[in-house]
DNA sequence: AGAGCATAGTAAACCGATTTAGTAAGAGAT
DNA sequence: ATCTCTTACTAAATCGGTTTACTATGCTCT
């Protein structure tokens, strides 16, 4: 710029005004402008990005953190966010923190080093004290300076147990999530609300959880093993997500069941492959897309609202339940009494 | 940083040099470096990393490019990235075009005022005159300033038919990738290349290619309907990705074709669900996570090396075949003479 | 005593923009 | 002729650090 300046034998403070047509630039003549950006436009001229958020304390940058990126879950909430944030003329920096605990500290102070205004958390716990406005999506703690965007569990679970129900399950198994993972517990109390609603108990021996850090369809296969290992019968699965519905319904087929003739199968967050296996899944559909578009639509507004305005503590998305061919009507009922 | 030294009573400078422990902190006694040390700590001092990057000129930060985030090639391949990233201490901005033109253009040059020292660009073409190092994974034009990392797709297409020809297929139909797809024209020449080694005939009515924008089962799910359409029967199916494979089994099934029994079917990638669906899939496997990683690895020596250093313009990666379920043994040759 | 050197710092320039406060020149009003 | 107002700018401060060049003090050696 300093160039451009002295190229047009003009001060670099005029050139700036022109440039971003600052209201200080009504002062200069038409002709001038015109010069100034014609000059802009022949030697290429890019403002230097960091000395204007330096000056200006705006950086136009938010961080994003997610546990991994390779999930079918945080890819997707991702795309929403990155739909609407650079729509908006932001950037984001994106870290993943595999779980480790010393980096779901560390990451948002870096980040804030960076100077992001704001921050969205996917599936991750914020602590406490950050100095930007933050969202976190699917999370369930209450956090000052942090919008939650949660799934309506409630609504969930009585969509898949009312459906499965209707079709004559009374054995129904369950798969909790990972004890890591933010939504597992909350779901899991709307899932024994729900099935306390329709009148299913849910068994000790018919509820596995997913354990491991990584989202393989292998958790599912394996706990849906041990389920089955149990001895207890059971003609419905209710999976924490559609990637261990995945593995669950292979570890059912490997001990002879079928699928959904044998046993029905509930998957949960509808990605995009689960409308594609063999079933083709039934899921309750979590709009990720949508979560992550709103979570940046609210960040944006957050970090232009005054700083000391009001702002949401809690966004309920509603789930929907996608009838799939994993599911089936029971042919004889189990539970005769 | 200023109240820091007033609050010590020194200079800036002083602090700044404890801080960043430069060679100019050994004029500083051990006891001084401690006080510093122990006020930043309390302060809760953290400098401002774009203050930082302004002077140094070094941002530590790159730019990665991909197509859209959803995509489990890219996100796979992004994660590779990361891995390596953040562990050197970089950062990174991710921009996703969706094939957009005027995005593939601009992207680079907003990523350069934002003071990136790198790009990746996934899956995507780099226009010349880029200022800063950068590798193209899965680039395949040869642009000054670039690095591609590309698969052996010669070996790949040789792995593939090999494994095909061996099992008795002669009839074999093929999906192209869409055309702008950078892997897509390589990979075709590849195939065609060794469909001649192997004496297999290439015949155009059993030729298809994806069309649209979207990376889903959908896609091959079509253009298969369209090759079972034709008239021209086949025992085996190579499609561009596993993606494809999926909706290509689908349609076959409709179809009335049993795979692997009447029809086998390679993919290509082998993305996480390839091993799980049913039946799993066999494909040539592309190591996206080390490409990725490579590619981060790569970027990051160009960026500490001598601005005028040497550097490869290509790595290439191998791949690998992975035989699962979808393909079978011919029952009763088809090409009887 | 004076030169030479190490020690312990500091003042000020600098990175590349934005922004505030101010100025010089000319026009119009009185 | 002088005052005021507008026009068309400019000088310099600023953002928050890093870095270069320099200084003041004390010690050692001859």
């Amino acid at each position: 710029m300093k160039r451009l300046a002295e190229h047009l034998g003009l001060s670099q403070a005029a050139v700036s005004f022109v440039i971003n047509r600052s209201p200080a630039a009504k002062s200069i003549p038409h002709r001038t402008q015109e010069l100034i950006r014609a000059a802009a436009r022949e030697l290429n001229y890019r403002p230097n990005h960091l000395a204007r958020s330096l000056r200006q304390q705006r950086s136009f940058t938010i961080g994003v953190v997610v546990p991994e990126i390779s999930e079918g879950y945080a890819a997707l909430v991702m795309s929403g966010i990155e739909d609407h944030l650079l729509q908006e003329g932001y950037f984001y920096f994106v870290v993943s923190h595999r779980h480790r605990n010393e980096l779901i500290e560390e990451y948002p102070l870096l980040l804030q080093q960076r100077a992001v205004e704001g921050l969205i958390a996917v599936d991750t716990a914020l602590s406490e004290g950050l100095d930007v406005p933050s969202v976190a999506v699917s999370g369930h703690r209450d956090v000052p300076g942090v919008t939650n965007i949660v799934l309506n569990h409630a609504k969930a679970a009585c969509l898949a147990l009312q459906h499965l129900a209707s079709l004559g399950h009374r054995r129904i198994a369950f798969i909790k999530g990972q004890a890591f993972s933010s939504d597992t517990e909350v779901r899991w109390d709307a899932v024994r609300e729900a099935a306390q609603k329709f009148e299913i108990e849910v068994k000790e021996q018919l509820t596995g959880q997913l354990e491991g850090e990584s989202s393989s369809p292998l958790l599912g296969y394996q706990v849906t093993q041990k389920l089955l290992g149990s001895g207890e019968a059971f003609t419905a699965l209710f999976t924490f997500n559609d990637i261990s519905a995945i593995g669950a319904i292979q570890a059912l087929r490997e001990a002879g069941q079928r699928v959904p003739e044998d046993v029905s199968v509930v998957g949960f967050d509808d990605i995009q492959s689960a409308a594609f296996q063999n079933p083709a899944l039934t899921t309750v559909r979590q709009p990720l897309r949508e979560m992550g578009m709103i979570a940046a639509e609210t960040l944006l507004q957050r970090i232009t609202a005054p700083a000391n305005a009001p702002y949401p503590t809690e966004i309920v998305i509603e789930p929907e339940l996608i009838v799939r061919g994993s599911t089936a009507r029971l042919a004889q009922p189990s539970d005769v009494r």
